[in-house]
DNA sequence: AATATAATGTGTTTAATTTACACATTAAAT
DNA sequence: ATTTAATGTGTAAATTAAACACATTATATT
């Protein structure tokens, strides 16, 4: 051994060809992706839950998550448990934190990596056959299994958080929506209420609403206008901003 | 193979005793972490990295990283290649990302999972028999190795972010500091001048500094009035905010 | 057909926060 | 004793956020 050779070893420096035996050999870990699928329906957010089959934890709801394969990418994993799910393509999904305790999962050690993703539920329509597959309401829901409450936690904390920062709540709603329809959102999101002209005044001051110039239709009421959410825009808007963590 | 095991495996759904085989046998992937550890020196942010030792990668720059073991939690992990590296405990650290894709490293299938770190230089002495770890200007460093780059660049905007939430900064101070250091640390991290009367307003008014009654030493002016910041009365605040994600 | 109902649509005033900005003071260096 | 280079301090202006009320419209009711 070289005197090289002893102090990268004295210092923990690995050679390519011991980084390559541990990386095929040793320290191999099962990884998985769980995907917070939120939805809004009937004015509450809803999130995608699937009932355990692992008698330890018979009768509790899960998050809907999977192995990574070997040659997926992690985002892919991610995108192929939704896509697998809800049978949607193109949806918004963001990576949120990685579980890694030793002791998280009892088929042995598996970490995870947590996603968020905000579907319109009008766009899929659940496999009715999946009966194990259900909507819960966000706010009734706890004592999930494996620690899925603290990682749906989490992710709801990082929902209310991002949305706070960006226009992010579209990705909920049908493509044509009505101002209520949108606070509805956001409140349910945030759970607190807030002063409507003040909302209608920051979501018209941001920019992003077309008036698609259409009323709302079998409202038991004086029917609001409809709009939709400005895409190209907002994505114009945050190429500007790149670099700045926008 | 019943109806339920049939309904199962259609909609993949999978037994405990499968996972189990899929978590031992088959989908298990190299997994690491990689910490951006931040140090502010001579009105500098700085960074510490270490050459790279691999052959494709010659004379590059990269982070501090090792494999997690399969009985180590993920944030021991990190905790550990600080440690080893610094000699420090009881540091600022928090997860920021992971990064999946597969062809990120060049020995194999490796997700990393990137922590941002925050140390007080003057706590620790670099080995100096260890001439491959460096201080970087965050400012001058580019091309490193593997994707480090990238991740570097995720873990400083973190940092931007974050510093701009919570009085994570007075990690990077000595524990007596004046209030031209801290700024001269957040102009270093934020990458902006800011109006010195509004700065002092402001983190008094935050109400987190201590007034020590010393004056600064072997300055070459008139000397500033040196503080140290009240971690207690902090940490006590964060209790209070738990669940909003302080 | 007239009336009641329940929601939409719209501006202004106040409060709070952020930004801009200048001069006297102090200790060290000359 | 003078110069230098920083510290220490307050107020006014601008911007942003919060509070708040009434006329309008379509539906539902009588």
């Amino acid at each position: 051994m070289s005197t090289d050779q002893l102090k990268q070893q004295q210092q923990g420096v690995k050679t390519l060809q011991a980084i390559q035996s541990e990386v095929e050999n040793i320290n191999r870990i099962a990884l998985s992706v769980d995907c917070v699928i939120f939805g809004f329906d009937e004015n509450k957010l809803k999130v995608l839950l699937i009932k355990s089959d692992l008698k330890k934890y018979l009768g509790k709801w899960s998050l809907l998550g999977d192995l990574v394969f070997p040659n997926e990418d992690l985002d892919a994993a991610a995108y192929r448990v939704l896509k697998q799910r809800t049978g949607l393509s193109d949806v918004f999904l963001e990576q949120v934190h990685t579980f890694g305790t030793v002791s998280r999962h009892p088929a042995g050690r598996v970490v995870t990596v947590a996603y968020y993703s905000l579907i319109n539920v009008q766009h899929h329509k659940l496999n009715t056959l999946d009966n194990e597959l259900h909507w819960h309401d966000v706010k009734s829901i706890n004592n999930m299994a494996f620690d899925h409450q603290q990682i749906f936690d989490t992710c709801l904390k990082q929902l209310q958080k991002r949305v706070q920062e960006h226009p992010l709540g579209f990705n909920l709603l049908p493509r044509k929506f009505s101002l209520r329809e949108l606070q509805n959102l956001y409140e349910a999101i945030l759970d607190f209420k807030m002063d409507r002209r003040n909302f209608r005044k920051k979501f018209f001051s941001m920019d992003f609403l077309i008036d698609l110039k259409e009323m709302e239709q079998d409202v038991p009421h004086r029917p609001g206008k409809l709009y939709r959410f400005n895409f190209e825009k907002y994505e114009k808007k945050k190429k500007k901003f790149i670099g700045i963590d926008f």
